[in-house]
DNA sequence: GTGAAAGCGCTAACAT
DNA sequence: ATGTTAGCGCTTTCAC
């Protein structure tokens, strides 16, 4: 029933061996003639690799998993900005012949159970804590951690330039004229995103002449009632504040329904910054300014550190970051006087 | 290094086969005592089973392949209704010691190819057209369509009740006292999900006495753009129409920002309603009215049916179609006068 | 209730 | 440039 390398073996009268490296690309060591043979065969009977005796017979799968936490709730829901990852990286994989397993992680230990049960050639975190990171101790498979900062020496980091970014919300702001301004993000995590995008903003500001000690910091969940929540008390809790940078879109766009929900306007009362340029920041009106990141650049930094990694073997390198840039729209105004 | 189903077998002083039986839970055919004894071992040596192994001598893999089409730009980017799809059903499975496989389609043939280059247990089918499904000629492993109007008997088709959902809509506007109502969708595809859709939406403004040739069409692509281009001339060009129905949020959404930016009022000069109950459909001011399907029972169904499919071997049977519901926000009130 | 034999389809490591 | 030998770790089948 199903075309197997002996069926074609058989029938251009060479050994398996022979047609398995024409199939694998290893034509160095076959004649032209025979390749040629061979493909035509193959392409006539229509043979279709079997995966899992390629993986068991080599050791290796060609598949590269990606790891997704899962909470209570135990459904995988990931973020927008996941799901670009994950989808642009089973495209270079798809190219370079390799497949994507989609996994969600409940325990730590899940995690080395599947690299070993799959052979897996590699994986890609995704949405992990830093801490989750730092306990990983899996060796001989490449590892890249997204968007994350831990020092685990196992893993390869790949993230956004989240301190830059942070400069490039506060510069915005305060070359604006904003001198009062507001920090919303959630609760601190060690130095990892949140940490760093706040950093970065600080700097900006003092930089630009902003009192660093009337910086107003306000910790709030990622979600759009949180910040819808904080804009409806925002104008009259803290009636000298001018501009507010929240570390996530849905979080700026909660914070400018709650402003607009009570009575005030964006940008007239108060000036808002994003992240993340989701889809959403260009729903709002006014459209919401934001800090991009460069997805495609990170998709193919992520796939490029992964086949290089599995194919040449090259040890784990420092972290990457990759460039962020600034999207003006409408929610950035001088302050109101 | 790894543990194998003889090193379990050899310090049980039991055959390969017992061992084997027992991890597969086939407890009928092994004694109690036994089966404690080997997985106690088992658990101590920290057995992993190999998956490749298995797959190659069951010529079955545990392994569902998440299926997606990809365009010219080929990347996977699915919505995040697909997104909910895949994450809900890979907890699913899982839980049930399946996995999934996340896969671009770039061509037909290559789903039979995946199909049998995996030995897959199943496959879903995420975001193909109607006629793609129609095209699909591959016995032998469950197929799920999801939200496919295909009659392709070799594929199970899950579904939205959209002709449902189509008359909540209409009801909804028309209850409210509408009469000149637009519907806003893509350009019809067979009767797939928008003409179920319209159909639905237009009995139920003629059961409440609308006059059926007055209800205005509009095709727009499925996007905020081309829902704010709408929204921008939709007073000014259809003075008479005092509400509509779009049949995606995003595109509802569109349309109201649209309608803000011509110096219009929602729902004072115009009701909006959408379709999806997206994330977005909470963020906008007012609150989008939104018909919702129910995506926790459409998972759970989609689960079941594979499961149901491989374990069983129940045959296809007739498409599902699940429930909807209406979500009543801001955006529809009664006509201006 | 348990086990021995045979092989799934492929590739690594040598031959030749 | 091509072939041979030996498995990879597991399950199927059938015997005990």
């Amino acid at each position: 029933m199903t075309v197997k390398l002996s069926d074609i073996a058989d029938q251009a009268g060479v050994s398996v061996m022979t047609v398995s490296n024409v199939m694998n690309g290893k034509h160095a060591r076959v004649s032209k003639a025979t390749i040629d043979r061979v493909l035509e065969i193959a392409e006539r009977l229509g043979y279709v690799p079997n995966i899992p005796a390629r993986s068991l017979a080599a050791s290796r799968s060609h598949i590269v998993a990606a790891l997704v936490p899962v909470g209570e709730e135990g459904s995988l829901l990931f973020s927008p900005h996941t799901v670009a990852v994950i989808g642009g990286v089973e495209r270079h994989l798809r190219h370079r012949g390799y497949h994507v397993l989609l996994r969600g992680i409940e325990r730590d230990d899940e995690i080395a159970q599947t690299i070993r049960g799959w052979s897996l050639d590699g994986a890609i975190l995704v949405e992990f804590t830093d801490a989750q990171i730092d306990r990983i101790r899996i060796d001989g498979v490449p590892l890249v951690a997204i968007d994350s900062y831990s020092a685990n020496p196992r893993t390869i980091g790949v993230r956004t330039d989240d301190h830059r970014g942070g400069w490039l919300a506060g510069a915005c702001l305060a070359e604006a004229g904003h001198r009062r301004v507001m920090f919303a993000g959630p609760p601190y995590e060690g130095m990892g995103v949140v940490g760093q995008r706040w950093d970065g903003f600080r700097a900006a500001c003092v930089a630009a002449g902003v009192d660093a000690s009337k910086i107003v910091r306000e910790e709030v969940l990622t979600s759009f009632e949180d910040g819808r929540a904080l804009g409806l008390r925002l104008l009259r809790d803290h009636p000298d504040v001018t501009a507010v940078f929240a570390t996530a879109d849905v979080l700026a766009v909660g914070i400018m329904a709650g402003v607009a929900e009570a009575g005030g306007s964006v940008p007239g009362d108060l000036s808002v910054i994003g992240f993340d340029a989701l889809d959403i920041s260009g729903y709002t009106t006014p459209g919401l300014t934001t800090v991009a990141q460069d997805m495609d650049a990170k998709v193919a930094e992520v796939a490029r550190i992964i086949l290089d990694e599995i194919e040449r073997g090259e040890g784990p390198r420092a972290p990457v970051s990759l460039g962020v840039r600034l999207i003006e729209r409408g929610s950035v105004a001088a302050p109101r006087r």
